[in-house]
DNA sequence: TATGTTTCAAATGAATCCACGTCAGCGGGATTA
DNA sequence: ATCCCGCTGACGTGGATTCATTTGAAACATAAA
């Protein structure tokens, strides 16, 4: 008998956007709504991780009439001005562009073409474009000549208004209408998690307990599905509860290995070093972190950064929510932070 | 053959973005005097 | 009052990349010996 219950992979596979959504009508089409009227709104995504912003709008974009331009552009990967506008370049004009050009030349040829044609532009984690850049790449689209050609839609994990995290200039000429994406309960991820093992595993596969005891664990789809599929790449003709209890870790393992795919190898190195001190003590501090870094780059042969770099980069993996940090000023400690797994990672146990 | 002109590729220059490093000021409770 | 120690913003550097200009040599054209 063969033991692979994975009927269709591309369906397990992270990046799967499903054609029907379980749940989230309403957001769906205050979505649609939204992109279908003719002076297009400006819309700020907020939800925790794992709530279905992303998905959604994706599909949603996907059966927007063809005369709208849609880009879809993951702010993690393109976190400047210039690397969003090179993305967005591309997708109206067909036309790659290299890297030694003007900031304001991309600026000029965008504003030509978007005069033309309707364009939603989509800023995914909008959070680390403006950590690391700023909010000019806003200013410039909110500021567009016929902004009701276009509109931005930013979505973020961490900001629930944009208000505080951009100038108000900025903002005042954006003048996003928000949406709130609330977390799941565990009635709707139990009926995510069997819509998709419906989807992509053989028939039967999947024990009851063990859908529902994912669904108990946690609120994070992406995370529940990513559960789901390594228990799947286990599994031996059945998904059961107790492999579904065993994979706890692993499964959240690969969750943060999927989170950190666009990040560069010292966000990984950094990761792992942080699992690993915070399997000693409950709460650790940069200094240590950074410490142990250091040891870790002889056996990892790689150049290691300084501490200036680490402290961003440490940021980063707070936006992912893969760390928490208490910043922590004064004391015997000084100013620094201290940093903790999420909680996601501790319900894995 | 000597000299002038054209042509085209390679070299050079100036500008861009960006990852990363260095520097210095800062914060505020704990410690010390 | 001082210490702690890393946060944080400003700024500089070098690599990779772009377009524009210059350079250099070959190819061709013309005129003179």
């Amino acid at each position: 008998m063969d033991k692979n219950i994975i009927d269709d992979p591309g369906k397990m596979k992270p990046g799967y956007i499903p054609s029907r959504f379980v749940d989230r009508e309403m957001e769906r089409e205050v979505l649609a709504d939204s992109l279908s009227t003719k002076s297009l709104p400006n819309l700020h995504l907020y939800g925790p991780r794992g709530t279905g912003k992303s998905h959604l709008v994706r599909q949603v974009l996907r059966n927007t009439p063809t005369t709208l331009n849609t880009v879809y552009i993951p702010c993690n990967r393109y976190n400047t001005q210039y690397k969003a506008l090179k993305q967005l370049f591309q997708a109206i004009s067909n036309d790659d562009i290299g890297n030694g050009y003007h900031t304001s030349l991309l600026q000029r040829q965008i504003a030509q073409r978007t005069d033309v044609t309707k364009t939603v532009v989509v800023l995914d984690e909008i959070d680390f474009l403006l950590l690391n850049d700023g909010d000019d790449l806003l200013y410039y689209l909110s500021r567009l000549e016929h902004s009701s050609r276009i509109s931005v839609v930013t979505i973020s994990s961490n900001y629930p208004d944009l208000a505080n995290h951009v100038e108000p200039r900025t903002y005042s000429s954006l003048q996003p209408k928000q949406i709130r994406f609330e977390p799941y309960a565990s009635e709707e991820i139990y009926r995510i998690l069997v819509d998709r093992a419906r989807n992509g595993l053989t028939p039967d596969s999947v024990e009851q307990a063990a859908v529902a005891y994912i669904a108990n664990q946690t609120q994070n789809a992406q995370l529940a599905l990513a559960w789901l599929r390594t228990a799947a790449e286990q599994a031996d003709h059945q998904v059961t509860e107790e492999l579904v209890r065993d994979l706890g870790m692993t499964s959240y393992g690969n969750y943060v290995v999927e989170k950190l795919d666009n990040f560069s190898a010292h966000h990984k190195a950094l990761c792992r070093t942080i699992t690993e001190l915070s399997a000693e003590n409950q709460v650790v501090q940069t200094g240590e972190i950074y410490d142990r870094y250091l040891n870790h780059r002889n056996t990892e042969s790689m150049d290691p950064l300084s501490q200036r770099r680490i402290s961003d980069f440490l940021k980063d993996l707070e936006l992912l929510n893969v760390i928490e940090a208490d910043y922590h000023y004064g004391g015997s400690k000084g100013k620094t932070r201290e940093i903790w797994r999420t909680e996601a990672f501790e319900c894995m146990h």
